[in-house]
DNA sequence: GCGATTATGCTCGTGAGGCGATCATAATCG
DNA sequence: CGATTATGATCGCCTCACGAGCATAATCGC
């Protein structure tokens, strides 16, 4: 039943046929677990569009217009997104803000009314909320952001706005669940996705699974020593990774002061190398191989099939893909050169980390525990007369 | 059923009671799901020994005299070993030979008799083999050792000397899942293994799963350009941390040429470092420094609950321990170093990649297929009259 | 020593969930 | 307009686990 509701999800528009043949089910099992479905208003039936073939039409599965929606909220440098998302994946924008440099308090306030208008708005159909984050998330908590400038702020509790759950986690983390899924990456068995903003993150993707460590801390790949040693990171340890790659290298390479925004420095110094300005060239093509090498070095240490770039990661790729490719196979252990995991663009580059909290939300609902308690409040009295 | 099996496999020595209540069963389906073990040999049960308490005396769960066993090889330098392990994952050693510098092929005959002697001493009881590899290893092939000296070798099919099941992996993946599943990270969600001998190995367990990535060829941290970027590395890489923290590293530093055997040249090093020789101490911190700087690293990156070390690596904690972990934490992100994973030597620094390929190998005995290849061997013909 | 207490094992009825055979249904093909 | 083809619905069956009630075997307390 869950296995077929997460088919699904995966696969909105499904045929019944095709989803009893994808998960080798009977046609008899079939047609129980979607009456089932059907009655809980979790999907819906309709006639399929005639396709010619021979044979009785099968019918196409979708969601039910009144089943679980999650919420997802993806703040980052700036500004914050509120997003609705049903099963199936879409996404409907709700809300979009500016914050400028407020405190978190602030901040978490506006969000979380936000979020309650939703609950208003949905009542109880609104079933999760997934959170991403631009910086550190350990354990429900926002640990760090060099992006925001907030420092250990607990996330998770406070965007409680009823009694379900709320997953938190680091926009790469996200966007690269969004990529394993339904994203450039789909269908990979381990994926590998590399997000350079402010820094560097990342994650490991097996079979869709992010494997976010004991904490959910995992894949602040930007804090490997790649880098000069000497060289001290805002993270409090030294020749971190994130400090040759983004905005903050490509200025000191151009001897300019560490900028204030290094997300649009690196736009800035890319565009002026697009326009042939020389030394951004150099300094564009020197980042480009940093960032290609260290790549080759998570390839060699954790060997994803595919590697899904976004951000400035997927501009350097543009702009100075020769460089970033040879840096990146001269990186590789030999016996992997000859067939190396391609490197590609991630499909979602605006709002994979709304996509991936989505997905995660989701996860909750299409788990043994979430389907119990959404039968529990379809049917309020369970009647044993 | 499959879950009281593993339950047994992990726990030898435990009883039925604590059985249902640790797997959260009901009494009437324990004796159901033991009855079946028991026909089907897997399991026996017999009087525990009285406790002193009160209430009707429980009984312990013991494997099987006839039950399923596995054979586990692992080829290390110079030298392989064969072992037979049953559930409950005691080893019982069979075999141990030097094999000098011996080509691929002849080894693995050796090996393969030496398995098929395995056969035919234990017929059909032998479920599954578990090999060992020091060395590169991807899609069932040896794709090259520095230590070994071989280059691209057929090991899995090579080495099935029956319709039975071949799991093949790197020593320090095979380590690391015994020290999660049965060693010093026994427990973790998420743990870290280390090991240096030639070079540096290692893996990441969840839940005592290893992530081998998409080929097997995942935990090769070692590649990962921790070190001097314009120092060539054998695997056609530069800046490899292998060439940082082993025998190859002390040689260098102490300005002595490149060691044939890395790992004995290290433990050389080691034992002048203990007896006082300040040049040995010097190469020695530094090689300390250059392993906890990486593992800090690592940690940002993957998020571990707890780290083990094996090899180099633990003799670097035991007689340079200060450095290692002044070095480790000067690594790691700052919110990380109120409460670091700890470093924490190996429970098996001499078996342990013989004890991991033979768990692997139970693995896929512990399975539904396994099981019912058993259920198909024990019942020569499943009569339907 | 013997009932009371306590903890465990066994039996059996129940229910969930899925399979597969059989029949029913709805399209295209000739 | 029947033959063919693919799908949907129904029903008996099987497997698996649960849980209530009873049986069993130890210690405790008098």
């Amino acid at each position: 039943m869950l296995d077929v509701l997460r088919h699904v999800h995966l696969h909105p528009e499904t045929t019944r046929a095709e989803l009893a043949r994808d998960l080798g089910l009977s046609r008899g099992s079939a047609t129980e677990i979607l009456a089932r479905l059907r009655a809980l208003d979790l999907v819906e039936e309709t006639a399929a569009e005639p396709t010619g073939a021979r044979g009785r039409p099968t019918r196409t599965v979708r969601r039910h217009d009144r089943g679980p929606v999650v919420a997802a909220v993806d703040v980052s440098y700036e500004s914050w997104r509120l997003a609705v998302s049903h099963l199936g994946g879409g996404l409907e924008p709700l809300r979009r803000e500016r914050y400028g440099g407020q405190p978190a308090e602030d901040v978490l306030g506006r969000i979380s009314r936000a979020l309650r208008e939703v609950r208003t708005a949905f009542g109880a159909r609104l079933r999760a909320v997934g959170v991403s984050m631009s910086g550190t998330v350990s354990g429900g908590r926002l640990v760090e952001s060099a992006t925001i400038g907030w420092r250990d702020v607990e996330v998770a509790e406070r965007l409680r706005i009823a009694p379900i759950p709320v997953v938190i986690g680091n926009d790469a983390t996200m966007a690269g669940v969004a990529e394993a899924r339904r994203g450039a990456a789909t269908g990979a068995d381990v994926a590998l996705h590399v997000a350079v903003e402010v820094g560097v993150g990342g994650v490991v993707l097996e079979h869709g699974r992010a494997t976010t460590g004991s904490t959910g801390a995992g894949g602040e790949f930007g804090h490997l020593p790649f880098g000069d040693p000497d060289r001290p990171c805002p993270c409090g340890a030294h020749g971190c990774w994130d400090l040759e790659v983004d905005g903050r290298a490509l200025a000191r390479i151009l001897g300019a002061p560490p900028p204030a925004a290094p997300r649009s420095a690196a736009d800035a110094v890319l565009r002026r190398a697009g326009e042939g300005d020389p030394a951004a060239l150099a300094a564009v093509e020197q980042v480009a191989r940093n960032l290609g090498r260290g790549i080759g070095g998570l390839v060699n240490a954790l060997d994803p099939r595919i590697v899904t770039l976004s951000g400035v990661a997927a501009a350097l790729l543009d702009q100075a893909g020769d460089s970033v490719r040879a840096a990146y196979l001269s990186g590789l252990m030999r016996f992997r050169r000859h067939d190396p995991p391609p490197l590609i663009r991630a499909a979602f580059p605006r709002d994979g980390s709304l996509r991936g909290a989505a997905e995660l939300a989701f996860d909750t609902v299409l788990s043994e525990a979430g389907l119990d308690s959404w039968r529990a409040d379809a049917r309020p009295a369970p009647e044993t007369v």
